[in-house]
DNA sequence: CTAAACGCCTGTGAGC
DNA sequence: TGCTCACAGGCGTTTA
């Protein structure tokens, strides 16, 4: 589901919360999730931070709780105790509830120490709206590379938070054919990839994510960024710039769209 | 080493 | 209505 716009909202509508207010309680419902109670009672939560599409609840002791959408999670906040479709876990706050509702169970919630953190926060690639991100940084990841544009923006080791709806929209944005391979883009292509990419999310982050089926904002409202796609999931409809029939392709196993006029190999 | 393919999960909607 | 199939905002592991 959820890629870095979606997650920025939720920590962003989560932030007032959640940030000094102390855990009360845990219920797990998903033997997959292993967080023991102690883990986390009663301590106080000070922040929450993102990186590419990983959330962070970071308490005062510096130990945090990961959270990592998968395709269908959501996060709900809610000030009663509520049974909700496909809970997995739910959280009680001295002011309230969220609730972690995950269909499909490619979700992962975690207990982490501070060095466990600081080695997933490491392992994850730029991410756009950092300050690392710059055109130096930016350029030194596409040397060597022999795959796909599109395969290399949904690789979360070297720029991290594009998934599969973002991937397209920044490829038609930049005029880049997804198939282009790395090694193959003009300085130019480059260039444009660079400044597409914060662009695209930050224009989904302003109408706070897309929702198709699963996003769920915190309230469980829907993001409106669906209706600004101009390629993603619209094969056979004219493209908003030129009128040709948007095509979808297998890259990676995953449907990728885009025109055939605008972004040529 | 790199890049591609597979497997994990469950739900939904289209077509027959 | 009921069945089957394709497909779904991801990623860790296995294979080539
Ligand atoms: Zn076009």
């Amino acid at each position: 589901m959820p890629e870095l716009p979606e997650i920025e909202i939720i920590r962003r509508e989560l932030f007032p919360s959640l940030v000094k207010v102390r855990i009360v309680g845990l219920e797990i419902a998903d033997n997959k999730i292993q967080i023991r109670s102690e883990d986390i009672l009663n301590k106080t939560i000070i922040d929450l931070i993102r990186k590419g599409k990983y959330l962070f609840v970071i308490f005062n002791d510096r130990s945090s709780l990961l959270f990592h959408l998968g395709m269908t999670g959501s996060l709900i906040y809610t000030k009663k105790r509520e049974i909700l479709r496909f809970q997995r876990a739910r959280i009680a706050t001295a002011q309230g509830f969220i609730s972690f509702c995950d269909a499909r169970r490619f979700g992962k919630m975690k207990f982490l120490i501070e060095s466990e953190r600081e080695k997933v926060l490491q392992s994850l690639g730029l991410d756009p709206f950092f300050p690392e991100y710059t055109w130096d940084n930016f350029i030194r990841l596409l040397i060597n590379k022999n795959l796909p544009v599109k395969n290399f923006l949904m690789n979360q080791n070297w720029i991290s938070g594009i998934g599969n709806i973002y991937s397209s929209e920044i490829l038609f944005l930049s005029k880049v054919h997804p198939e282009k391979r790395v090694n193959k883009l003009t300085i130019k292509e480059k260039k444009s990839l660079f400044e597409s990419i914060p662009q695209v999310l930050n224009q989904a982050i302003q109408c706070e994510g897309t929702t198709i089926r699963d996003y769920q904002r915190t309230n469980g409202t829907r993001g409106f960024f669906q209706n600004c796609l101009k390629v993603y999931d619209r094969e056979g409809k004219p493209c908003l710039v030129c009128g040709t029939p948007i095509e979808r392709i297998k890259l990676a196993q995953r449907s990728t769209y885009f025109c055939p006029h605008c972004q040529k190999k």
